[in-house]
DNA sequence: AGCACGCCGACT
DNA sequence: GTCGGCGTGCTC
C-alpha cells in the first residue's frame, strides 16, 4: 500500500493550535519523503508557504481535503527519529510548540544550507526606517491619528527614532504588522534587513598523556566508568571540592568511553570563560574535540555540527545548546558544574539542559555524570536517595590546605563609623597583601556593575520609559542605557526637571574602585564588569594582564569567581554576601553557598595558603557561616528542610504561568483567571498549591506589565496537562486579547 | 501569530 | 456608493 499521508509539524502554528497536521503527499515526492526531512507547506487561510518538518508517514488521516506537501527541504532526514522523539518531549515538557524544539535541536546554519553546498549568509534583522523627512511624517501622522491611530503611532515613534528593529517596534506600539504593512505600502516607512555580526574563535593543541590520578581519582573512575560500560542508562553525581581535580577523572572517562568508538558530550557552564579548559581538551584528543557554543560563528557551528553528525568529531564540548549534539553511539554526558543557572533557557524552549541529557542517557542507555562542588540540592537529594550513583572527591590538590576563611559584621563596621563598602579588617588584609607583592581579588555579588545618573539638587533619575527600571550610564558611548529592553539615551547637560547638575552614581564595581585608590593611593586596581560593552576575549586579556602584570587587586562580578587560576592570588574578598540571599526565590540559599565556595576557591591555588574575607550585614546567617567554613553536608541537610518545609523543589516541582501585555488591569485579570481555572481543574485532593498572581520583580519590561502564577506541585503529566490547557484556553480568550500567556518549569526567578 | 472575510464610518 | 480601518474566526 502507497504512503499518502505526512503528520507534519508546522512552524506557523503557536502553542495553543500546535498539533500534527496532515498533508498529503504527491506522487512524485512519495518516494523520496522520510520523517524527519524538513518541508514546504500551505498553511491557514491564505494558504501562506511555511516550513515544516515531517514527524510520521501514514496511510490514512482523519482528515479530508488534505492540502498537499509542495516541496521537501532535505535530500535526507535532518531529524532521527530519536531527535523526533526528543522534539515531543519537549513540548510536553517545557510548554513549548514541536517546531520551537526542532529549531533548538538543529544548529542555525541548516537554514542558510542550498544543495550540501554550504551558503553561510549573515544574520539580519528586520528593521523599519522612515522613507520620508520625519517632519513629513509628523504631519502625515497628525492627519492619520483620527482614521488610523495605530499607524499614527507607529509613525510618531519612528520618528523619534528614525530607524527600530519592527519586532520592537510593533512591541512598543502594540500594533498590528497590519499597520506597519499598510504604511510600507504607502512608502512612508521602508523595512530593510541590517546585518548582525558574528565572530570566530580558534583553538590548537598538542596530544598529550593522560594525567596520572591520585588513588580517589583513581576510585572515583573506577566506580562511574564501570556505570558507564554497563550498558544501562543511570545518572551519577561526582561531588568534588574546589581543586580535587574533577576534570581528571572527566579526561580518563571519555578517553575510556572514545576507546570503545563511543562519543560524548562535555557541558560547561560558559565556554568563553574556561579557554584553558578547551585548551587542555584539544591536548587530549585533539581533532576529536568539537565545539559548540553561540560565540561561534553560523558557518563555524554548522561546521562543528556536521563533524559530530557525520562521526568524526567524537567529543562535543560546548555550553547548554551542545546537549543537542547529533552524536553517534553516545557513550556519556558530563555536565560540570551542574548546578549553574545558565544551563536553563530564558526562552522558548525553556528547556533545562539537565532534563534533555537525562532523557537522551536514558534513550541511548548511558551515563550521565553530574560534576560539582555545590551541587543542587535536587541533584545531592537524588544521590543521597539513591536514585543517582554517588562519588566524592574531598581533598584538595597537592593536599593543599583550605583558605583560612573571615567572616566580617558589617554593621559593626557601620556603628564604627564606617560607612564605606571596605570594612577595616579586610582593608588591613589588603594592606598586608600590596607590601608583600601577593595579589588579591575583591568579589562584588551584584550584577549591572553601572553608574547610575542623578540630579545632585533634586534627585531626579533617569527611568526607562518602557520598563520599570533605572537607566544605567555607559561610558563606552556616552548614553545611558536601559538592561531589560535595550533603550537608550542621551545624557542632558542639566537635569532635565530642575536643570540643577547631575551626578554619576558609581554602583558595585566602580564604586568599590573608587574606595580603593582613595585608601591606596597609586596602587593599580583592575576592574572586571559582567555585563560592559566589551570586544570578544577582552576578558581574557584582562586577565592575562592581572597574571602578568602582577596587578595588585582585581575588583570584578560574577566572572572573577570562575575558572581561571591564579598563583599569586592569597586573598579574596566578598564585598557584600547578602544580596543573593534575599533574592526572594527557593534558590536563594543554594546561589550563595554556590558564590561564596567558588570565590574562596580562588584564593591560595598556589604555592602559598589563601585567606578569604566575608562581608556581611548578616553574621550570624547560616549559609554563610556554612559556605565559610566550606561545609556542604551542612548546608545541605538545613537546607534540604527548609525545602521539606516549603514543599519546593526536590519535594515539590514548580510551574509558573506569565502573563504580559499593554493593559496592567487585563494582564492582572487574565493571570487570575489563570489561577481560578487551573484550581478548578485541579482535584482539592492533587496537592497543588496554585499562588498569586503577583507582579514580577521588574514589573514592566517593553511597555507590557508581566504577572505571574506560581503552581507549586508534583510534576506529573496530569498537572502538566492541565497548565497546558489553561495556557491555551487564555491565549484564545477574546476577553484577554492582547494579552500572551506561555508557561515554564522551575523559571530561575 | 497572520491572514481573509465582513461590518461600519468617513469622504466623493 | 466605495475605500479601508479594525474586529472575528480559523489554521490538516
Amino acid at each position: 500500500m502507497s504512503v499518502l499521508v505526512a503528520k507534519i509539524a508546522v512552524s506557523a502554528a503557536t502553542y495553543w493550535i500546535d498539533r500534527p497536521y496532515d498533508y498529503r503527499i504527491p506522487e512524485e515526492l512519495a518516494e523520496k519523503a522520510k520523517p524527519g526531512m524538513r518541508v514546504y507547506v500551505p498553511f491557514s487561510r491564505g494558504n501562506r508557504r511555511c516550513e515544516g518538518v515531517i514527524l510520521a508517514l501514514s496511510d490514512h488521516s482523519g482528515h479530508d481535503a488534505l492540502k498537499p506537501v509542495l516541496a521537501l527541504l532535505d535530500e535526507e532526514p535532518v531529524l532521527t527519529e530519536e531527535q523526533i522523539r526528543l522534539a515531543l518531549f519537549m513540548r510536553d515538557r517545557f510548554f513549548c510548540t514541536v517546531y520551537d524544539a526542532v529549531k533548538a535541536i538543529l544548529p542555525a546554519g541548516l537554514w542558510f544550507t542550498d544543495d550540501g553546498e554550504r551558503r553561510v549568509h549573515d544574520k539580519t534583522v528586520e528593521m523599519a526606517r522612515l522613507a520620508v523627512p520625519p517632519e513629513d511624517a509628523a504631519a502625515i501622522a497628525a492627519q492619520k491619528r483620527m482614521r488610523s491611530p495605530q499607524q499614527a503611532n507607529l509613525l510618531d515613534l519612528l520618528c523619534s527614532f528614525f530607524a527600530l528593529p519592527s519586532r520592537e517596534l510593533l512591541r512598543f506600539t502594540g500594533a498590528g504588522r497590519q499597520s506597519l504593512k499598510a504604511l510600507v505600502a504607502a512608502e512612508l516607512v521602508e523595512l530593510y534587513q541590517q546585518e548582525v555580526y558574528r565572530r570566530p574563535e580558534i583553538y590548537a593543541g598538542e596530544r598529550e598523556a593522560l594525567p596520572v590520578l591520585n588513588a580517589e581519582q583513581q576510585n572515583a573512575f573506577d566506580g562511574i566508568s564501570a556505570l558507564a560500560c554497563s550498558g544501562e542508562a543511570g545518572a551519577a553525581l561526582l561531588f568534588g571540592v574546589t581543586g580535587s581535580g574533577k576534570t581528571s577523572v572527566y579526561i580518563h572517562l571519555i578517553s575510556q568511553q572514545l576507546a570503545r568508538g563511543r562519543s560524548c558530550i562535555l557541558l560547561v557552564p560558559e565556554i568563553a570563560l574556561t579557554p584553558q579548559m578547551l585548551q587542555t581538551f584539544s591536548s587530549h584528543f585533539g581533532d576529536d574535540v568539537a565545539v559548540l557554543h553561540s560565540s561561534l560563528s553560523t558557518g563555524e557551528r554548522y561546521d562543528e555540527w556536521k563533524r559530530v553528525r557525520a562521526g568524526k568529531a567524537k567529543l562535543v564540548i560546548g555550553t547548554r545548546s551542545a546537549v543537542f549534539a547529533p552524536c553517534r553511539d553516545l557513550g556519556l554526558i558530563i555536565m560540570d558544574e551542574e548546578q549553574e543557572e545558565t544551563y536553563k533557557s530564558e526562552n522558548s524552549p525553556r528547556y533545562h539542559a539537565r532534563d534533555i541529557a537525562k532523557f537522551r542517557c536514558a534513550r541511548a542507555n548511558c551515563l550521565l555524570l553530574l560534576g560539582s562542588a555545590t551541587p543542587d540540592i535536587v541533584s545531592a537529594y537524588a544521590a543521597e536517595t539513591g536514585r543517582y550513583a554517588s562519588f566524592r572527591l574531598e581533598s584538595r590538590y597537592n593536599e593543599k590546605e583550605l583558605p583560612a576563611v573571615s567572616v566580617v559584621d558589617m554593621k559593626r563596621e557601620l556603628r564604627r563609623g564606617n560607612g564605606g563598602s571596605i570594612s577595616s579588617f579586610l582593608r588591613d588584609e589588603l594592606a598586608a597583601n600590596i607590601q608583600r607583592g601577593e595579589q588579591s581579588i575583591l568579589f562584588i555579588n551584584r550584577r549591572g556593575a553601572h553608574k547610575l545618573v542623578s540630579c545632585g539638587d533634586c534627585g531626579y533619575t533617569y527611568r526607562c520609559p518602557r520598563c520599570s527600571v533605572s537607566l544605567t550610564y555607559h561610558s563606552a558611548n556616552s548614553r545611558l542605557i536601559c538592561h531589560y529592553c535595550g533603550f537608550s539615551r542621551r545624557v542632558d547637560e542639566h537635569c532635565p526637571d530642575c536643570g540643577g547638575s547631575l551626578r554619576y552614581i558609581g554602583v558595585g564595581t566602580q564604586m568599590v574602585e573608587t574606595e580603593l585608590h582613595e585608601l591606596f593611593p597609586g596602587i593599580e586596581i583592575m576592574r572586571m564588569d559582567t555585563d560592559t560593552v566589551t570586544p570578544a576575549g577582552s576578558h581574557e586579556l584582562l586577565f592575562k594582564r592581572f597574571r602578568e602584570e602582577n596587578i595588585p587587586v582585581m575588583v570584578g562580578t560574577q566572572m572573577v569567581t570562575k575558572g581561571l587560576n591564579f598563583e599569586n592570588v592569597t586573598l579574596v574578598g566578598v564585598i557584600s554576601a547578602d544580596q543573593s540571599l534575599y533574592a526572594g526565590d527557593y534558590r536563594a540559599g543554594e546561589r550563595t553557598f554556590s558564590l561564596i565556595t567558588q570565590v574562596i576557591g580562588r584564593s591560595g591555588r598556589g604555592e602559598k595558603t589563601g585567606r578569604a574575607v566575608i562581608q556581611t550585614y548578616t553574621p550570624e546567617n547560616e549559609t554563610i557561616l556554612q559556605a565559610a567554613r566550606q561545609d556542604y553536608d551542612a548546608f545541605y541537610s538545613s537546607e534540604l528542610s527548609l525545602r521539606r518545609l516549603q514543599n519546593s523543589p526536590p519535594f515539590r516541582d514548580i510551574f509558573t504561568l506569565t502573563a504580559s501585555g499593554l493593559d496592567e488591569r487585563l494582564v492582572v485579570h487574565a493571570s487570575r483567571w489563570c489561577k481560578n481555572r487551573l484550581e478548578s481543574l485541579l482535584d482539592s485532593s492533587s496537592g497543588v498549591d496554585v499562588l498569586g498572581p503577583s507582579p514580577m520583580a521588574v514589573v514592566r519590561v517593553n511597555n507590557r506589565y508581566r504577572y505571574r502564577v506560581i503552581v507549586n506541585g508534583p510534576g506529573s503529566a496530569m498537572l502538566r496537562a492541565a497548565i497546558s490547557q489553561v495556557v491555551c484556553e487564555c491565549s484564545t480568550d477574546k476577553r484577554f486579547r492582547g494579552v500572551s500567556v506561555f508557561a515554564d518549569h522551575d523559571p530561575l526567578n
